[in-house]
DNA sequence: GTATAAACTTTGTCATGCCTAAGTTATGCT
DNA sequence: AGCATAACTTAGGCATGACAAAGTTTATAC
């Protein structure tokens, strides 16, 4: 059995490495909350355990058997986050905390049982696919929301951050996984983007707009559909300033 | 927070305390899987953090305090064990296993959620009191059933052990949380006791009984009730051997 | 009333997983 | 190139919670 430190740091390298090619050992420890010398040691460890392979002063990178323990962990933290939710209703701001706690404590036969009870469940309350038991996730066919072209209209599928008060602000906005929008405005140099979400009108700042990930309707005629053009948005419409 | 470890020897010399007077180190190592000399130690450490008072060779002895956490782990054990079984359908002699990993993570917040979404229950899967968070629990009359006479009939409102093939056992025997029964006989030098369970006739021992909690009917008229005479039972009847 | 066994405590050790302080390597700026 | 600084590692320590070995107390038997 693992130790919950252990399944953590490696669960802190996969997410790292996913973006970066390396998990550097300040970005751990900072992910982590505890001190750079901490997280060289635990390093070392987990290479020498086989988990990670260490290239000193390059970070850390996961072995195949380190991503295996990674995407188990990931595979339960999001099942036990979508069995709170559909059991208590807990909302999606309130998930991760306690999923955080319980994936160290939850044996492998329960997960099992939470993963039928749920019927199989391939996303979590966040949009984010569950990995399967053998480490495999389906993929998908996603946009993230500050790409979309004026006018073009879709379905949010998941948001890519666990923040309670990010998530809070999403769902002020009448933005929760499923909403329908429609992309009415991009202000330019990085400006504001302005959506359509059921009757209301919003307007969400770029760096927001990109953890929002959103699946884009084919068009339909009569619906005009500006290639999508990134660097700058129109410039015609009133601008809704109503964040926070 | 207290560790994993001190909740559980808190909880440990709870159960000790209510049987015997107080809680020995022998007892306490047996039932927690660790050394005498490892028992000590915590109950020193407990004694220091003012949960427990320990006289040397003499056994501990838990404060106000230290009740106060024992009877918070309850809870949260019988809380974790009702909303299993309410949920994902596990049988009672699954429960407590894992209901013991999780009771150390779950959050205070989770636990009250899952008292409402249960209807602030009263008793866990296995009939037990769940402690009030204030630490009261309501009371039960109930008589082991090793102490009905024969003829008396009632129903199982609770068992007290948590060892999977006793509860296995039982089921087995029809025996379960809300059973009807009747006494048919009971063999004397404490031999097996025979059962009416629905339209089954099944025989068991006294020491199962014993750990069987009945609420005994009231004697309707053209019942016979012989006062509870323990001793020795009638002698009448074909004794029924079909355990295990 | 002493011998002996069982229960208990003391002392010293070990593994984890964290820390601080001090030293080393890599990087980027001039 | 040379040097400042950020990133990293090393070394030494500390707290927890376990253990084994050895010593002490209490209970029990004779």
């Amino acid at each position: 059995m693992l130790s919950a430190s252990i399944e953590d740091y490696i669960k802190a390298i996969y997410a790292l490495q996913r973006d970066q090619e390396t998990a550097s050992t300040k970005r751990i420890a900072e992910r982590l909350g505890v001190k750079m010398a901490s997280v060289t040691g635990m390093i070392k460890h987990l290479a020498a355990e086989g988990y990670a392979k260490h290239t000193p002063y390059r970070g850390a990178v996961l072995t195949e058997r380190g991503k295996r323990v990674a995407l188990g962990m990931i595979r339960r933290h999001r099942l036990i986050e979508l069995f709170l939710a559909s059991t208590l209703g807990l909302s999606w701001d309130e998930l991760h905390a306690d999923a955080e706690l319980l994936e160290h404590a939850v044996s492998d036969r329960l997960i099992e049982r939470i993963f039928e009870y749920l019927g199989r469940p391939q996303f979590d309350p966040h949009g984010s696919p569950i990995p399967s038991r053998d480490g495999s996730m389906t993929p998908r066919h996603s946009s993230r929301l500050d790409e979309l072209a004026v006018g073009d209209t879709g379905k949010v599928v998941a948001v890519s951050g666990r923040d309670p008060d990010f998530l809070r602000y999403l769902t002020d906005l009448n933005l929760r996984i499923g909403s329908k929008i429609r992309v009415r405005d991009r202000a330019p140099f990085n400006g504001p983007i302005t959506l359509r979400v059921g009757s209301r009108t919003i307007a969400i700042g770029h760096e927001a707009a990109a953890r929002i990930r959103v699946s884009v309707d084919a068009p339909t005629k009569g619906a005009r559909k500006p290639k999508p053009e990134v660097k700058r948005g129109s410039r015609t419409s009133r601008r809704v300033h109503k964040r926070r």
